[in-house]
DNA sequence: GTACATGCAAATATTTTGCAAAGAC
DNA sequence: GTCTTTGCAAAATATTTGCATGTAC
């Protein structure tokens, strides 16, 4: 997997505030006009692929965020759409499941859904 | 909300196995023609914002199944697309978060990912 | 130099929507 | 009878793909 102008371009915006983001929203927060909406999309499902990267999908659209050793999710507020990182508690439990069914994981995603703070105090 | 011949057709396939099914899954599973694809979409989406349905994205496809009191999730093999159900241990975890960012859960979703025992002897 | 990555444009596929007609309560 | 739901067809939108060109190693 060879290391190019876009694929770090990308992967800096990510490691930037770790905070998920779509293609679309990758593109805009990249300027360069160099960068196609395409490669976006080839890149974050190479680097999902590769394990770099973890993806939540929320109204159909997909949300890829730097995989990190302390590996955690999202509590997406679906007002506003902000997300609030929390820790992952899963591996223990998935590791039973996958024993005992023999089934090999690849990788898991968890989202929360609900309403932060601030949304709530504009209803 | 209004209980028609539709709406029964679509919870009664959802509930024949528990499986998670997409609207295609669904629409063909009924064979009655008098069951449009929009209407299909529309009663899945209503039936998720009531609660009835819980929802799982996979490649970009939404699969909805009942929820039941047992509250559980799934395993995917991401071959194949059988899906595993497995309990769903997160509800003390989640409801900490919430209460720490003051954050009001609506619901949450986790799949996990991997390739079945089945499709890994195919490999 | 070669194999992989990108840009561009066009295609895919799922999901959504507008509106008139039908149906539930 | 009223208000919700449906069917149909058309639209919206995220994502994918083919192919020629460019670029990392």
């Amino acid at each position: 997997m060879r290391m190019t102008h876009q694929r770090q371009m990308i992967l800096d915006v990510l490691k930037k505030d770790y905070q998920p983001k779509s293609a679309d929203m990758i593109l805009h927060l990249i300027h360069d006009p160099k960068l196609n909406l395409s490669t976006v999309y080839r890149t974050l499902d190479a680097f999902f692929n590769v394990g770099i990267l973890s993806k939540s999908t929320i109204d159909n659209i997909n949300y890829y965020y730097v995989t990190d050793h302390k590996h955690h999710h999202y509590m997406v507020c679906t007002q506003c759409k902000k997300m609030f990182p929390i820790d992952c508690h899963l591996d223990e439990i998935a590791k039973d499941v996958a024993e005992k069914h023999e089934f090999k994981i690849t990788h898991h995603d968890m989202t929360i859904y609900g309403i932060c703070k601030e949304c709530q105090l504009k209803m």
